[in-house]
DNA sequence: TATGAGTAAACTGTAGACAATAGCCAATCC
DNA sequence: GGATTGGCTATTGTCTACAGTTTACTCATA
């Protein structure tokens, strides 16, 4: 007899620990991501291991990972730093993503079907109300979703994956900014559900380019503050 | 007294071995592209380490490295496996390359100068000797030589690092492949060099996408064979 | 007072040892 | 006869210890 007759989610399939690097490296990213960890900031593998509990190994391997994906820059024999965006690496990382993001959006433009468009619907909803209910970090969520799902849409993998990173760290970069773009976002949201949902590649692609576009711009003006 | 007089490169930085774990890893990612190392197969950490003379420690640590940049896949528990490339990922993976060099081309036409595009007529030059001389590594290196060219005179740090993963595992995935294209590869990367020179971003852009499209299309006739 | 060597502390890099877990095969029970 | 259970083996996950570097500081000296 095999468990196929069990009904799903009898066994509540007990949460596994999961591999202490791989927890370790979540929680540094919140730190670093949260600001907890500042730029330039010295990560000393010894006291964060006895800050979380566990042993230098576990540390160093998440280290190790947040360095290849631009967190932290590991200098040889002296450690670990927090990464210290400079204006020129931001303005080419949101030149990528919007590379990126205009591409998922013209591959979503020339797949999706009708329940892909109903979800981005339901989703531009959500975070128009709540701009609406002033939900700042409901809306910023929201924002986050209808954007993955675009690029879920989009049905490549390797772009979901590399786009992931990058949106990331464009968000630690622009924190600050992003909680400023509020209805004018959504708007633009409204055109690119159109444009995919006429599967009208060259429209969803130009619609997300600016969309993106204009999140460098106000990051810009942020300068004159 | 501050070391900004020195002219730029006159400590010869004297060369460090550098941590070991680099050097298990480039170790490794050669042992993966030449396929001595074939995908699917089990790596023992313990085997690897004392076939390299080291600790399982830097193994460890190279093998994280190459997970998070797709060489490998890391089951929890059980080990690492090289990672086995299906169709669709070569085809979403060239989908992003292609994507990637051509806003490279796009920068580079934007902004390259007279001494960047002496510098790629020089490399094509050089690749055309190859393939006239039928040294087939030879016109394959150049060819590298000449797309990392471009992604530098593009001026993108950010897009320059993505660019060099993705190719480096295409050109994994596509190692039979690359050996066909020859004369016909360097005629277009003439008119690439023509379209930066105008600074004609539309037709650098729009020749690099052909030029990384044509490989694909090789890719998939290959099926037939 | 400025300079330089010398020294000590802190931290990383590497190695080796132990504990935990998944996979496999044989013995056992219905 | 087939499935299940128990133990065995191999391999990973984690911890502790030690060696090698780098940094910062102290103190003697010109």
């Amino acid at each position: 007899m095999t468990v196929r007759g069990l009904p799903q989610g009898a066994v509540p399939r007990l949460e596994r620990p999961g591999p202490l690097r791989e927890r370790v490296y979540e929680a540094l990213l919140e730190l670093i991501t949260t600001r907890a960890l500042r730029p330039g900031q010295h990560l000393v593998e010894s006291e964060l291991a006895a800050q979380l509990g566990v042993s230098r190994q576990p540390v160093r391997e998440a280290l190790q990972r947040l360095n290849t994906e631009g967190w932290v820059d590991l200098r040889p024999a002296q450690g670990a730093f927090v990464h210290e965006p400079t204006e020129e690496e931001a303005d080419q990382l949101l030149t990528v993503r919007t590379l990126l993001e205009a591409e998922a959006a013209r591959l979503a433009a020339a797949s999706a079907g009708p329940s892909g468009v109903e979800a981005l619907e339901e989703l531009c909803a959500r975070g128009e109300r709540a701009v609406l209910a002033d939900d700042v970090d409901g809306a910023v969520a929201a924002n986050a979703e209808f954007h993955a799902k675009v690029m879920e849409l989009a049905g490549n993998t390797v772009l979901a994956e590399l786009a992931a990173q990058v949106d990331r760290r464009v968000r630690w970069y622009y924190t600050p900014v992003a909680r400023q773009r509020g209805k004018q976002s959504w708007i633009e949201h409204r055109e690119l559900i159109a444009a995919i949902s006429d599967h009208d590649e060259q429209r969803a692609t130009a619609v997300m380019r600016a969309h993106t576009e204009h999140t460098r711009r106000t990051y810009h003006e942020r300068e004159r503050d």
